[in-house]
Formats: C-alpha cells, sequence, structure tokens
DNA sequence: CCGGATCCGTTTCGATACTG
DNA sequence: CAGTATCGAAACGGATCCGG
C-alpha cells in the first residue's frame, strides 16, 4: 500500500515540497525513460535496466498521477497497453532535470556522450523546447 | 577535486548518478540550510524545524563531505564548534536547486515571498552569483 | 501477453537514548 | 556540541497471482 499524500508538508519551503519527487530515487529514473528515452509503458519501465519491482513502479506511477504529473490512457491500437506522458506541469520539470545532468557530468564519470553534453550546456532551453515539442505534437496527433 | 566512481548496480547515466544526492529527502534540506538560510553548524541543520534525527543528519554530513560537496573545520574561535560550507562542486548544485524551488512555488502552494520568487525568474544567475559571491568571499576573509 | 495487486523475507531508515 | 548504539518501522526486492 501506498504512504498517502502528505496532507501537511514539513514546511512551505518550495524545496521541501520538491521532495515529494526528487527526494526518491525511482521517480526520477520514470521521469528520465519518460521524457528522454521517450518510453511510455510500464512494461518499458519495468525493463528500463535500474531493475524497480513492479510494485514499486505501479506505486511511483499511481503518485505521478495523482500529483498531475503524468497521464496514462489506452493504446488505440492495442487495447491492453497503457501510454503514460508528461503533462504541462511534468515537463516543466525538464530545467531540474537538465541542470542535474549538467552537474553530474561535470563531476562524475557518466556514460553521457559529449556531443549531448555539448548541446546541452550550449543550448539548455533550446533542448527542452525540442523535449517539449515532441510531446506537445504528440497529443495533436493523437486528437 | 577527484572524480568519484559509480556503485555497479547503477548506469552511466548522469541522472542515476546525481541520485545518490537527490534521491534522498534529507540531503537538500541540509544543502538549502547551508545555502540559503546560510546555517553552517550541526547544531542549526538539527534545529532546522524540519526534525532530522541526529544520526541521520551525521550520516548525511559525513556523505556530503565524502562526495566533497561539503567541507567541514572547527571554528577557530570555538573549537568544539564545526562550521560546514560549500564547496565549489557543491556551489554548483545551485543552478538544480533554484530550477526545483522556481517549479514548486509555480505549481503549489509554498511559502516563499513573492518578491523573492520574483527575483529568482527574473535573474536567476545573477542570484546564483550573489549566494556563490557570499561563500567566496567569505572563505577570502578566512584565510 | 499487459498492467498491476498481494504476500513475504530482507534491507534500510529513522526516532530515541545515550556518549566522547 | 557533535556525534554513536539500539531497535522498531518502513521500504524494498522477488515471487506469485489475477483481471482484461
Amino acid at each position: 500500500m501506498v504512504k498517502k499524500d502528505v496532507p501537511e508538508h514539513r514546511s512551505g519551503c518550495p524545496l521541501s515540497i520538491a521532495l515529494e519527487i526528487f527526494g526518491d530515487r525511482w521517480t526520477l529514473l520514470i521521469l528520465r525513460d519518460l521524457m528522454f528515452k521517450q518510453y511510455s509503458t510500464y512494461k518499458e519501465f519495468l525493463e528500463s535496466g535500474e531493475g524497480i519491482a513492479t510494485n514499486v513502479l505501479a506505486d511511483r506511477i499511481r503518485m505521478l498521477q495523482e500529483q498531475g504529473i503524468i497521464v496514462g490512457e489506452r493504446s488505440t491500437s492495442d487495447a491492453r497497453i497503457i501510454c503514460y506522458r508528461p503533462t504541462q506541469k511534468g515537463l516543466d520539470l525538464l530545467p531540474v532535470m537538465v541542470e542535474m545532468i549538467i552537474w553530474a557530468d561535470q563531476y562524475e564519470e557518466t556514460a553521457a556522450p559529449a556531443r549531448i553534453m555539448r548541446r546541452l550546456r550550449e543550448d539548455r532551453t533550446g533542448f527542452i523546447d525540442e523535449v517539449r515539442k515532441r510531446f506537445t505534437e504528440a497529443e495533436k496527433g493523437k486528437g
């Protein structure tokens, strides 16, 4: 069972509020798969390589939906499959994630291609808009 | 600055590396206290209002030092007190934290004064440089 | 097959009491 | 003041089961 939503934030500090998403190791990995790897289904997240358990994945997906960060809907072509995509609120997390990536790559050995990292550093807003556009256009094409 | 080696269970993805700092609710609160509230001692962190336990605080401080994100040294005026301050690597986390704050304030009710939030949104690099300068100047003044 | 729910042994976390 | 030691609570991983 999931820990219920936190009625009292421990303080009104923005950072402590953001911790509901960032204070957990799995949530960000799911968002990375969703936004950068363009994974969209439960199964893809599960096989993403980091080894998340099924109950944990289900729990985090539920939380992200409750927070309005992602939405899920059944695929029109295969009704068994649920496709998740980020909402506006979810896409607005991109600047945070990009800054994280830049920081980590600067100080630790990462597997990120140097070409992509240079792109990120030199034109982060362009990169973010590109990702954002992928999802907003997909949504239009869907309707 | 030493580059730390990555634990095997994680992929080389920058985001998964950054999770060692961000995938924990307490670590960011400590960094917030350190950089924004200008707290610097164990006791100040402890009484910061969020209710961190003593062992958890000790653990996170140790981890942040091992990661080279903060350093601690005994006060020259009172040898009982250990003053912690962010390193360059720690200060480089400011962009991530600022983006987090902006995101949280945009979507949740926060206690952050509107004046400060506007400053953050409109001049985030100026704000970051200001914080950064506080610590680099303090370090010069110390020597 | 897909997206979960449930049960369970194990690990990790954190609140409290205590110490150097 | 700045931490350990202890121990119960919570989260996790893994296997299994289930409805569509």
